[in-house]
DNA sequence: CGCCTAGTGTTACCGGCGATAACACAACGA
DNA sequence: TCGTTGTGTTATCGCCGGTAACACTAGGCG
């Protein structure tokens, strides 16, 4: 690249914006004195610049703290794997746990900024992209076919056993945890979203012949009208690769009343 | 009892102590406005003391708070049958922990106050109380025979994963609430700690799961609209088992499962 | 060039917070 | 009767989160 294009900008040769300092400065008092040392006050003394100065940039406290949480996070997970996934979807989850319990006795102050006061309806960007990742996670166990349950009510699941597990762990003395709790809490857990079954195949086809296969066991969950509506959309998927659209539309209901109501 | 022992002492007629009122005061601004509504000079001016009174009853802040938190617990489990056992231990640890989630929800802030802010080696005398109990009730299954872990590992697994369903839940829209989740956790944590096996999911579950988490890869067959249609559908048949509540716990224990390497 | 605008950091300040010192006063026991 | 103890008060401190108003710089545009 030429010299010419490097032209003179403010920022351009500056060590570390003021923003980035704030925030490297809140993180450190963060971690040393918790969440009580992170005033205004301490963070502006420690970045060098003006208490005003941090309301300019994370609009007040709760911003600040949301950012520095979940700065810390990515950070966290930046350095470990990450995004290395193998092809074994449940041993994926099983370190994402893992990890997940980690960060937060790596940096119990983080942690408890992003799960330790939730509020109905608001989740921290942080915990958000958690969710995310766990919900990614879980979807590739569905997509092999080994969850017995939904994919929200298993990551729910997850999240609350994971959670839970590293809230107490923060709280218990180092010396005195049980290791055993860690792996028993996840596999009692995991154990329970997949069933111990091996990997069905892979492919919808598969899982449509299947499903088709057992829709007679299915009278107390579906009604008479669901099940062959139900039926008729598996066939679409597991036998004849026919035209799309338009077959589906005409198929009337089985039967005049379909009406079976169960529940 | 005769009138003359009904001497005149200060407090004999007042109507409600100090410690009281200002006990009773700070819980109406907790349930009210949440932890940052309790403020001395609030729960002063709301009790009709000075702000030093509060001093005088409870060390500091944090003791009010912690009162405040042991009172709304004792009081919350003395209005439920709380210690009324039955013959079956496993059932009463389920009622307990149904007792305990509901807790959570009916009084967040309250719940957040003995769990949301962990730290190393304190417990707050609520906390404790609740520790207690739980350590008490899994014990009765131990005596039964009926654990296949440490009293220890199994109160820790039961309060993690209890606690860390509960603060979820708070942190989730009530409409929102997956209604599978709380029975599901509990169960599978149960099943964990007592030698139970899993009950034989239906073989369809894993397919339907497994089928809605490709249904993305079904454009060139289905229409959007029976794409979301077939969704519901196989929701139904993923989230729910049949028989609701307790029903799922009987299932003996035809083999030793629980032990597939906790690592 | 000279003016304007946007971005950024400053000084000075506000009301409210948790907490404490020093005092007022009632009840009780020697 | 007089100290002691328990209880509640007045007055005040230092720190907090947050805001208004100003100062300075760089870039855009006539």
């Amino acid at each position: 690249m030429p010299i010419s294009v490097l032209r003179y900008h403010r920022y351009v040769s500056e060590p570390t914006s003021t923003r980035r300092r704030i925030l490297d400065a809140a993180a450190r008092l963060l971690e040393e004195h918790g969440r009580d040392g992170v005033t205004t006050r301490a963070v502006s003394y420690a970045a060098g610049v003006q208490p005003p100065t941090i309301y300019r940039h994370f609009t007040d406290m709760s911003g600040l703290l949301g950012a520095v949480a979940a700065d810390g996070f990515d950070t966290y997970l930046a350095r470990k794997h990450a995004a290395a996934l193998s092809d074994d979807p449940v041993q994926d989850l099983r370190d994402g746990w893992d990890t997940h319990v980690e960060f937060g006795l790596t940096h119990p102050a983080h942690y408890l900024l992003m799960y330790g006061r939730p509020v109905p309806g608001e989740t921290s960007p942080a915990a958000q992209r958690s969710a995310d990742r766990l919900h990614l996670l879980v979807e590739r166990i569905a997509a092999a076919g080994r969850l017995t349950v939904t994919v929200e009510t298993a990551a729910a699941m997850i999240h609350s056993a994971g959670s839970g597990l590293t809230l107490h762990l923060i709280g218990v003395d180092p010396d005195e945890r049980d290791p055993e709790l860690p792996g028993r809490l996840r596999e009692a857990v995991l154990r329970a979203v997949t069933g111990d079954a091996p990997p069905a195949a892979p492919g919808y086809t598969q899982h449509a012949t299947a499903l088709k296969a057992a829709l007679g066991e299915t009278d107390d969950l579906l009604t008479a009208g669901e099940q062959a509506l139900l039926g008729e959309l598996l066939d679409r998927l597991g036998g004849s690769r026919g035209g799309r659209g338009r077959s589906s539309a005409a198929a009337g209901a089985p039967e005049g009343g379909a009406e079976a109501n169960p529940c």
